[in-house]
DNA sequence: TACAGACTTGTTAACGTTAACCGCATATCG
DNA sequence: CGATATGCGGTTAACGTTAACAAGTCTGTA
């Protein structure tokens, strides 16, 4: 009968760098070095080592490397949800990002709701992530931020503003980009353009506001704007009130993605023709709109491109953090540029996608 | 002058369970039981180290319970793609009952990538994820996804199948769904119904052209298949050779997402009405196929309750394996039926969505 | 009074990794 | 030739947490 085993092995996990270590006859100092990099070892004893790495199929263990280094190879993404095209190719972008600098993503939804997505900072704070992105419920900064902010965890604010806190910033032309929507419209000589929304308290959506605005008071106009419009019933509601006054709206400015779904269903339900009965332009771009019975007209934002340009400065805020380096401001805001889609809803007559 | 500190504080990071422990005035172990419950503490005890818990504003080290617990409170979930609303919605679902379970989800994307897919799993298992959830890029299973069999972590193929390991399944109903979809479409008096998409390699593909192809032969049809259509250009290229024959086809069925939004956009561009012209049914829903120039006819698939189920399926499992449960089988493959959603494309006259 | 048992706290030793430091060779320089 | 650098590898001590055990304080009962 054998004789029992000499090490008790802990029900199983992978190889430990200890197992290496012993499989290749060196210290477990060694094996660190080889696997990190960066210090003296010989190229022979690298290769025994490599080679019993392989043949153990080991695997560096990140919680203890996080537990003596202090911070996770990992970024965390808050993200109000998911579903919606516009975030979850945010992403991805920076997933792409991050991968090419050996980190994970931590994404996770807020659900819109300020009270989950504290939950969320508080579980990603406990994982120690090395930075944070966030696409922020609020433009007030939630007191977990504080604590983070605290820990020298880099932030950066995607998407939305973030006060109280000192956070990178990436965000698009909200006013511009509605103005030259609204503009756009007026100049097809539209008189009344009404402008409806979600929650005005976030600050994209207060920023096109803004943008309306300003365009409607150029041109003289009365601005008019419904911003508590949560469900397609009560946006059909709306519109058909609307509808049916003397001096009917003859354009509808949409301020986000969800209300733009449900207006071009209550336009559907109401058998109304866009753009004869009522011209329209939505703020974000969706794939599909090309394709609907009246193609869209909208403002798109650079999705992919505001993700990367988020994650790259997260990097960079978390290489300085760690380095001390140097002390030339790194770019902490970026503002993109938005781009307006002409096709048919506005009165254009386009053809092409 | 004052005294210089008598802890080197390591540069900034929460404060740990020590600092609890001395500002409480109790041993560190006391502090643990408070925070993990189960244990015999005096209510006394207990209140003064909460207290000093809320003052310090601390939270448990994760790296560190991981270390000393072996696995993270942190379940690993690969998509191909997070743009695709269907795995999106998946995703959603599985952090709604992750979260309930008071873990995190690590999503990542494959990109449709065998090699990414197999990067992205190495990572995970690095971090010592609890169990995987997986939209597998094929069938066979990776050598990464057996080492992790072997380390006793829990899988559970989603959407898709995967032989070669004991893994949880949860998949719809592919086969019958499709079988439903040509049915109608051969009911509605058409003859030549070709069926279109990408990568037959896939399960989920595989399954649908098994059942357009049961459809078809039931009928005493010809089954038409192309399958290596990744672009929309090749898409409209394939659609136009086959419109201009003499006995055009007149039905269509796109087997996959991202073929049926190609498909749409080609007849578009040719300018093709449906469903007179051309029928069509395309499997999986998307969210604005009602609002289409012409409703969309779609085969519905369950996301939501694929990744609640799925997650559930795995959470099981982590317990089984954890507590060495009773043997009772649980399930372990769970297969949702389909649901056709009729609207105008396939030649129904309908009106509501 | 003594003693079993329940309750309450503390002590010790890991978990797997890396920073910091310590040697020992060998090479280079004044 | 001694002194200094450089390459290479090992030893030790943390990082923050919890399992396992030890050791006390009560309570009630024989």
């Amino acid at each position: 009968m054998p004789a029992p085993r000499k090490a008790t092995r802990r029900r199983h996990s992978g190889p430990t760098i200890t197992d290496v270590a012993r499989e290749a006859g060196v210290a477990i100092m060694t094996v660190s070095r080889v696997v990190n990099g960066g210090s003296y070892v010989s190229p022979a004893t690298e290769k025994r080592v490599r080679a019993a790495i392989r043949r153990l199929g080991y695997t560096p263990n990140e919680a203890a490397r996080m537990l003596k280094g202090q911070r996770a190879r990992m970024i965390g993404l808050v993200v109000p949800d998911l579903a919606d095209s516009f975030f979850a190719t945010c992403a991805n972008a920076v997933q792409e990002v991050a991968g090419t600098h050996g980190y994970m993503t931590l994404i996770v939804t807020s659900e819109r709701s300020v009270e989950t997505e504290s939950n969320e900072i508080a579980m990603m704070a406990a994982r120690r992530i090395a930075g944070l992105l966030i696409v922020p419920s609020r433009s007030g900064a939630d007191k977990r931020l504080r604590e983070l902010q605290q820990a020298e965890i880099p932030l950066v604010a995607l998407d939305r503003t973030l006060d109280g806190v000192d956070a990178g910033q990436v965000i698009v032309e909200n006013a511009g980009g509605a103005e030259e929507a609204v503009r756009h419209l007026i100049a097809h000589g539209h008189r009344r353009v009404v402008c409806i929304g979600y929650d005005a308290k976030v600050y994209t959506i207060h920023q096109r506001i803004l943008g309306y605005r300003r365009a409607m008071k150029e041109a003289g106009l009365k601005a008019e704007m419904w911003t508590n419009l949560t469900t397609a019933a009560s946006t059909e509601a709306l519109l058909r009130r609307l509808m049916s006054e003397p001096d009917r709206p003859t354009a509808l400015f949409t301020l986000n993605n969800v209300t733009t779904i449900h207006a071009l269903q209550a336009v559907r339900a109401m058998q109304l023709r866009l753009p004869a009965d009522l011209a329209m332009i939505g703020f974000d771009d969706l794939e599909l709109a090309p394709l609907l019975d009246t193609p869209l007209t909208a403002v798109r934002q650079p999705a992919l491109e505001m993700g990367r340009s988020a994650a790259r400065m997260l990097f960079d805020m978390i290489r300085h953090y760690r380095d001390g380096g140097p002390d030339n401001k790194l770019e902490r805001r970026i503002v993109l540029p938005t781009q307006l889609i002409l096709r048919a809803s506005c009165g254009c007559n386009h053809q092409s996608s």
